[in-house]
DNA sequence: TTACTTTATTGCAATATTACGATAAATGAA
DNA sequence: TTCATTTATCGTAATATTGCAATAAAGTAA
């Protein structure tokens, strides 16, 4: 025990619960939102903007990478990153879609 | 180390991280649509849904109940739980936000 | 080639999460 | 009261995540 029983889920639940697990860390809200600030792919200066070493940086951009959230492309030197619209326009459209559906009406 | 570096983060960082922290396990999607499937607040059978013992699905839905995304309301023996608008609100209006303004002009 | 810059990976310690058996707490019914 | 039902909590084991120093890898520049 200990470890999350993902095969009793379904695909759908698995695959939206991943995605949010991405953006489930401070670090990574804070990569997102300054990728969406500066409107533009940014090479190379998003460890200076967060308060983590390097290696952790990585790390947490690896795990946007994975959920694809963001895409990279090597850029000489430096890599470029960027927002995946196809991920946010998913999520947007997810939670649009529950609370359309959802009647305040409770005990 | 090995623990989140909350207090280095801005507080709407760490607000949409719990926020999305809560719904980063499958359990807890499905927990969130099944509420969202019947319309209503549920009394009592949300365990039989789920796959996983009786603590663990009280463990997932208190984690639900803190980060504010479901309500539960004693009714006799049973308890009740139903989807808090407010918190469905908030996620869909980020996610819009964050579509909205995203460029796909990237390198 | 060497030196430099930038990002990724490795290895590990600290902490957090997940899951569940056992048990407690709370309520209703008999 | 006692019994049954339902949910919460405790305790603990297994696994996952977080963070970083050290190092590797990959590229540019001289």
């Amino acid at each position: 025990m200990g470890a999350t029983k993902s095969y009793q889920f379904s695909d759908h639940h698995n695959e939206m619960s991943a995605l949010l697990k991405a953006l489930a860390h401070p670090a990574r809200v804070a990569i997102v939102e300054y990728l969406l600030k500066v409107e533009s792919c940014i090479c190379g200066d998003i460890v200076d903007h967060l308060p983590l070493a390097q290696p952790t940086v990585s790390q947490h951009l690896r795990e946007l990478k994975n959920a694809g959230i963001i895409q990279g492309s090597v850029e000489g030197t430096a890599i470029c990153y960027c927002l995946s619209e196809k991920a946010l326009v998913k999520l947007k459209n997810y939670f649009g879609k529950l609370e359309s559906k959802v009647k305040s009406k409770c005990c």
